[in-house]
DNA sequence: GACTTGACTAGAC
DNA sequence: AGTCTAGCCAAGT
């Protein structure tokens, strides 16, 4: 399995109105300090992939270099019951919380 | 392998 | 509350 692979698995787990964050994505793969590389994986994945239900550690939606794809986010959330409040997902209310069936099994974190 | 590029983040002003 | 910065790391050249 590749990260991006297992990236993909789990933002698949995330339900329809709830988001988690590049963050909590990182950790939940057991790479907790690849919150950046989940930002790559996002920008172009299968269609299947609801991407639009991950947003950053403050709940924004992040900025793209280019391209309106913001727009489309935050419609998309809004779509599904997600409102944002003075731009931002108010996470106490709408971060997903998995259970442990959710979870991949956890990779080895990664010494220095 | 050695860069470069970001849908990231926590911390410091 | 904004703006910077340094550290981070998978992918693509």
């Amino acid at each position: 399995m590749t990260f991006r692979s297992e990236v993909y698995a789990l933002v698949r787990r995330i339900p329809r109105g709830h988001v988690a964050t590049y963050g909590q994505v990182a950790v939940l793969v057991g790479r907790a300090r690849s919150a950046r590389a989940v930002g790559g994986a996002m920008r172009s994945c299968p269609d299947d992939v609801p991407w639009h239900r991950v947003v950053n550690s403050q709940g924004r939606i992040s900025r793209r270099r280019q391209g309106s794809g913001m727009l489309t986010q935050r419609i998309r959330l809004e779509q599904e019951g997600v409102a944002l409040r003075l731009g931002r997902v108010p996470l106490a209310r709408f971060q997903w919380e998995p259970t442990r069936a959710d979870l991949p099994r956890r990779r080895r974190p990664r010494r220095h």
